[in-house]
Parts: structure tokens; C-alpha cells; sequence
DNA sequence: ATATAAATTGGACAATGCTCAATTATAGGT
DNA sequence: ACCTATAATTGAGCATTGTCCAATTTATAT
């Protein structure tokens, strides 16, 4: 069993989170289990407890540390797309594609609810709103505005359009629908939204 | 005790749905129980494996039961906007409408998830699909062409935006962004997108 | 009435999340 | 070096869940 010299109360909470997040990556939110957790970093189901709480707080900090992740992942996307590549293209493959590369670790982001009483940390709010971020001050260059309220809130919009399409893509919706392209109906959606915006 | 001379079988089912829809309306898809849902009714836990099997084919069954009442309501405001009234209005409200007036029934539809192995009965099926039918229609009818296959792609496209928005607005996602009318901007979208294929 | 078929029960089992007294390890002071 | 106080870790115990299935109870047919 774990000992505190093995792992100090920093690499023991990350420990719990990698080990949390590649079963989740592996099973999916319904297959989670804090005791597996504890199975497989070789600690005791109290020691997870006394880190993170609840089972409940744990998924989240899992979920907040998927958002780190895909929120990296976009940035590179749009890295890679150059100042003067597409991307708006990019800004939409980027949400499709961690939740394509991690469906588990995705659909667990948007399945999973804390119980009515208790919210999110601080520092989980944070840690998600920095994809919405990245969106908002993508969109502003794209239309050439500042950010302000109503660009905030078509950004905003936009990430639901994607987000939306994503959802049915990955849980598999419409696979017997015949849809064969949701990403590009995605970005066909946003390209309108923009134009029209543009237009105005 | 419940005994058979109080319920046919079909009663039984529909007791058994009926409950486990109130059950999900009050709690959410996290304070579903079958031994609750036999409680409730006053059978055995037994009763309700024989009769569903399972209770992820339970949930199943009340989140098309949910979808058929989705259904029905959408319907309603159709007709009610009349045939020369804001029908897309209707349509986008309609799926608001539902989300908003049974929070934990909608979300219960898209929150749950089958078993890898096992997927939804046939009936399970064409209930469901019942929905995007009416929408693909009065797409059809909006737009004033044949329902084809690029006619029934944006209507699932317009599905998807207007999902991605009512989520965010149903989960709270975006409560504390400061998103005042996700509905008006789901709308704003899909008129946009059918004022860009009524200009091709 | 009796026999056959079907429905219903509920105890048993494995698994889960959470609690908390007891145990064990660390660090600090003398 | 020893002792002490502080902190971390354990794991048995409890309530709860889903699922199974042998035994029981009820309905129906003969």
C-alpha cells in the first residue's frame, strides 16, 4: 500500500487525477469507480477520499483537467493554421477533435452532474473558461471587432452550433441517421452565422 | 403487494413507466432507482427485471416515452402558430418548450447511455424518430422544396444547433457567462442558415 | 378439482460511495 | 537519541444499488 513517502500530497493528487482520467478514457463515466482508482494506484478507498472529498468532486477535477487538455489541443490547431490559414476551420476542428481522439473523456465533461446542492471549485470555473476564451478573441479577429458584449454572445452561439453538432457526432445520434459529414455542417453553420454577421 | 389480478401486463408497464418518469421528473437520471421505482409502485424489484429486464432498458423506455410527449408538444405548437404563422418560431420553441418545462426528463434523454453491447429496441427507435420527422417536414415546407438528402442534412444540422443551445441553456452551462436569451440566438441561427440556402 | 403454465416474490450476491475510529508515519523539540 | 504531537493512511462497517433465480403464489385450462 502507499505510503506519504512514496508520493507527496501534490504527486498523490495528480496520481489519483491521471490514473481517474485513463480509466474514464478507457470505460466512460458510467464505468468510473473511485475504489478502481484506488485498486490501481495501490492506495486505500480513504485516501481518495480524503483528497478529494467526494467521487463526485473527483470527476469533476478529472473533467477540469480534460478541459486543459482540449483547450491546449485547439490552440495548437489554430497555431498550426498560421496567421493567415483558415481558422475558423480550425477553430471548428479543433472541437471536434479531441472529442474524436477522447470520446470518454468528452462525453464525460458534458454527462457529468455535480449534486444540486454543490458547485464547481474556483479553480474549475477558471480552468473551463479558458476554451470559451480562446473562442471569443478567435471570433473578434475573424469579424474584425472588439470584444464586447454582443460578439461575446455570438461566440458564444457559436460554440453551441458546434458543440451541438459534436454531441450528436460522437454519442453516435445519427450514425444510423445517415449523416456523413456533421463537422462540415458544423463549420458550414458558423461560416453563415459570421457572413451574416459580416453583412449587417 | 401487487398481484396480477390488479394489473394487466400492460398496466403494469405503463404503472411502471409512469413512475419511473415522475421519478425522473422530481430527481433526475442520477436519482433513478428501480427498487424505488418498485417501492413506489408496491411490487417486488423482482417485477419490474421481468418486465423490463433491465433497468438501463427501463430508462430506455421512459426517455421514449419522453421523447413521444417532445413529440406531441411540438406538434401542438405548430398548430397553434397556424399555417401562415412564424412555424420556425414554433419549431426552435418547441424544443425549448419541453427542455424547459421537464428539465430532468430532457436532460435524462440525452444524459443516458446503453450498455456497450446493447443498443435500443426497434420500438425504442421509431418513437425517437418521430421528432426529427416533423422538423425534416417542416423544414421541407420553409424552404418550399422535396425533402432530399441535402434537405434532410440541414434539418438535422438545424437540429443540432438548436440541441447545442438549449444544453447549454438547460445544463446551466452558460448561466454564469451572462447569456441572457439562448433561445433567440438558436433561432437567430437557423433563420440565417435558411436565409443562405434560400440565396443559393 | 386438479394440473399446467405463468407471474411474483424476496433473499442472496457483488459492487458502489462514504464515514470514522484506529493505526502508522513524519517532523520537531529537548 | 528519545519522545511527542501532528498529520496521513487505512480498512471495516453501513446503506444502497442492480441483477439473478429458486421458491412461492396465482390464474387458467382441462
Amino acid at each position: 500500500m502507499g505510503r506519504r513517502s512514496d508520493h507527496s500530497r501534490a504527486e498523490l493528487e495528480e496520481l489519483i487525477l491521471s490514473t481517474g482520467s485513463a480509466l474514464i478514457a478507457e470505460s466512460g463515466l458510467g464505468g468510473f469507480s473511485a475504489r478502481e482508482v484506488a485498486r490501481r494506484i495501490d492506495y486505500s478507498i480513504g485516501t481518495i477520499h480524503n483528497v478529494f472529498g467526494t467521487a463526485d468532486r473527483l470527476i469533476a477535477a478529472i473533467n477540469t483537467r480534460s478541459f486543459a487538455a482540449w483547450a491546449k489541443s485547439l490552440r495548437e490547431r489554430l497555431d498550426a493554421a498560421g496567421p493567415d490559414g483558415d481558422r475558423i476551420a480550425a477553430l471548428v476542428d479543433g472541437y471536434f477533435g479531441f472529442a474524436r481522439e477522447h470520446p470518454h473523456l468528452w462525453t464525460a465533461i458534458f454527462d457529468h452532474r455535480l449534486p444540486p446542492d454543490s458547485g464547481l471549485t474556483e479553480a474549475d470555473e477558471t480552468g473551463r473558461s479558458l476554451l470559451t476564451h480562446i473562442v471569443v478573441e478567435e471570433i473578434a479577429h475573424a469579424v474584425g471587432g472588439d470584444v464586447d458584449d454582443s460578439l461575446a454572445t455570438l461566440a458564444r452561439s457559436l460554440i453551441a452550433t458546434v458543440h451541438g453538432h459534436c454531441a450528436f457526432a460522437i454519442s453516435g445520434a445519427w450514425a444510423l441517421m445517415g449523416e456523413a459529414a456533421p463537422e462540415a455542417a458544423a463549420l458550414a453553420r458558423v461560416r453563415e452565422a459570421l457572413a451574416a454577421r459580416s453583412a449587417r
